[in-house]
RNA sequence: GGCCUCGUAGCUCAGCUGGAUAGAGCAGCAGCCUUCUAAGCUGCGGGUCGCGCGUUCGAAUCGCGCCGAGGUCACCA
């Protein structure tokens, strides 16, 4: 590329002209400013020390050896200390000539080197996926084929939690409430049907809750009292026994959310290369937790639980396992993380999870770290912040939350919309007209979540968020589609780049 | 309270490994469809880059201290 090419000769320069040797980290060039001349600056503020000259007096003559050393130098121009570089059109012409044809601009071959592991996505099955869900698998998609077109090796992985009390919670209502529905019978999506009884939970029991503080009892109680969670934790409690009427309800409707999130994948565009269950790894840690004891890294209460003291690290005391001699979270995740070394032996492990998460992966890394696992330093914790709404926070057991297949629904209606409005699909069959539509509403969506920084927090408008004019996905599908078109009325390329191209530049330039 | 992150135009966001007069889009105003696609283009107005101190030739960018917002410090995941 021509930025190292320039960065390199300007090292030479200063070591030629002042004889002084300089990292090329201090020679970076940038492209310059819309407003001045030239295509790439140099700031020589750094050189002026050892230069023993004014600043534009140094801008100067090192201008003046890159033009009399570097062919495609064209020219140059000082202003203070700024040396902007001009590099001929023959060089641009010659690069655009030279790439053009190639279907691959801008890929690495894939290196056949180690594996990147990229987790994301990481849903519950007691609900569909909603407008987190979106920011959390276009992040995890994006990164994973950023990795594949820089040439890693890259496996794409998703770990659902399919076990815990909140499953139970749409378990148990839809039990209860449910009179048999199904997908089949009641034509809903699998995942809400199942999110429909976890909200249905969460109203019957705040009723109750209520009810039991109107007797006199205090919240904090009332809430572990409630008749309703004390069934679902029995529940639990079954399933972990292997109950076999509760293992047959779970396996139901897990189904049907299974069902459910394929299509909402599948509509966003986004696959996985392995899919874990953690009622398949969850016991996984233990062996990890003994293995710490035995090493004197953990530490058993009385009580049977254990701990590790991270302390001395400016963290806190952290359980790893439950008196009873069940796993936590972080039980969990010490054994997947075991498990994707081993299966993989990668050399980055990237988990797209978000930022109320931060506390957590440190502390993974730190448990890790002091079992002994070296590789705990390849494990990075890739945080985004929330998606906010304008009335606050998304709150998914009170159904307030952008849902997922709702939203990519409004994005192609609005496409379809703007795009029958403006005539745009002329000539094209019904097939390709809804093709259209959906391109160009996902790519609105997608360009949308991905343009903000991942570690930022969101504010995600419905009304007026999503636009397709302007800073758009669609406008860049739009620009991208004209290039085409002039591509395509140039005919053969490289009639193009010879007699077409230089025409399209300014004037003044060719 | 401890730790972490964020604070840039009316709104949503870039810029942050230090560089020139801080940029886009939306919203507002004024123009532009017989050239390749107007989902576009051109122009105008709009800023104490939260506040203060420091480092530096130079700070939106680095450091420290405040203020404000969010997260987290669960035998939830």
């Amino acid at each position: 590329m021509i930025e190292k090419l320039l960065e390199n000769t300007i090292v030479q320069a200063v070591q030629a002209l002042f004889e002084q040797t300089i990292e090329p980290a201090r020679a970076v060039v940038q492209k310059t400013r819309k407003d001045f001349e030239g295509d790439y600056t140099l700031a020589v503020f750094p050189f002026v020390r050892f230069a023993r000259r004014s600043p534009e007096e140094t801008a100067r003559i090192i201008g003046e050896y890159l033009q009399l050393h570097l062919q495609w130098v064209a020219g140059f121009n000082v202003i203070k200390g700024f040396l902007n570089i001009t590099i001929s059109d023959q060089y641009w012409l010659g690069y655009f000539r030279e790439h053009q044809a190639e279907a691959a601009f801008g890929f690495m071959p894939q290196s056949g080197g180690p594996t990147t592991v990229v987790e994301y996505s990481s849903p519950n099955t007691n609900k569909p996926l909603h407008l987190g869900h979106i920011r959390n698998n276009l992040l995890g998609f994006s990164v994973a084929r950023i990795l594949s077109a820089n040439g890693k090796t890259v496996k794409k992985v998703n770990l659902v939690n399919d076990r815990g009390i909140h499953i139970c919670k749409s378990m148990l209502a839809w039990q209860r409430w449910g009179g048999g529905e199904t997908p089949e019978s009641t034509g809903i999506k699998g995942d809400h049907l199942v999110g429909k009884y976890y909200v249905k939970f969460d109203q019957e029991y705040r009723i109750q809750v209520a009810e039991l503080v109107a007797a006199g009892i205090k919240p904090d109680d009332a809430e572990k009292q409630a008749p309703l969670i004390c069934e679902a934790q029995d529940m639990l409690l079954r399933w972990e026994a292997h109950d076999e009427e509760v293992m047959s309800l779970w396996k139901m409707m897990n189904g049907w959310v299974y069902e459910g999130f394929d299509v909402t994948y599948k509509t966003m565009g986004v696959d996985f290369d392995k899919t874990y269950f953690e009622s398949e790894t969850y016991l996984h840690g233990k062996r990890l937790v003994e293995e710490g004891m035995q090493s004197g890294a953990f530490e058993r209460e009385a009580d049977g639980s254990v701990w590790i003291d991270l302390t001395a690290e400016g963290f806190d005391r952290k359980l790893l396992l439950r008196a009873d001699g069940t796993s936590v979270y972080m039980t969990q995740d010490l054994g997947t993380a075991q498990m994707r070394y081993d299966e993989y032996n990668p050399e980055k492990l990237i988990y797209v999870v978000g930022n109320e998460q931060n506390y957590h992966f440190d502390v993974l890394k730190l448990v890790l770290r002091n079992l002994g696992r070296p590789w705990s330093d390849t494990i990075h914790h890739l945080s985004y912040g929330m998606v906010e709404l304008p009335e606050g926070k998304m709150k998914s057991r009170e159904g307030k939350v952008v849902d997922a297949d709702d939203l990519m629904e409004e994005m192609f209606e609005t496409a379809r919309a703007m795009t029958m409005e403006l005539g745009k699909t002329e000539g094209f069959s019904d097939e390709e007209a809804e093709a259209l539509f959906r391109m160009i509403g996902l790519g609105a969506l997608k360009y949308f979540i991905l343009k903000v920084d991942p570690k930022k927090n969101m504010l995600f408008n419905p009304r007026e968020s999503i636009d397709f004019n302007g800073n758009t996905g669609p406008f860049i599908q739009y620009t991208y589609a004209r290039i085409r078109s002039v591509l395509r009325k140039a005919g053969d390329s490289e009639k193009f780049a010879a007699d077409i191209l230089p025409s399209l530049l300014p004037k003044e330039r060719s």
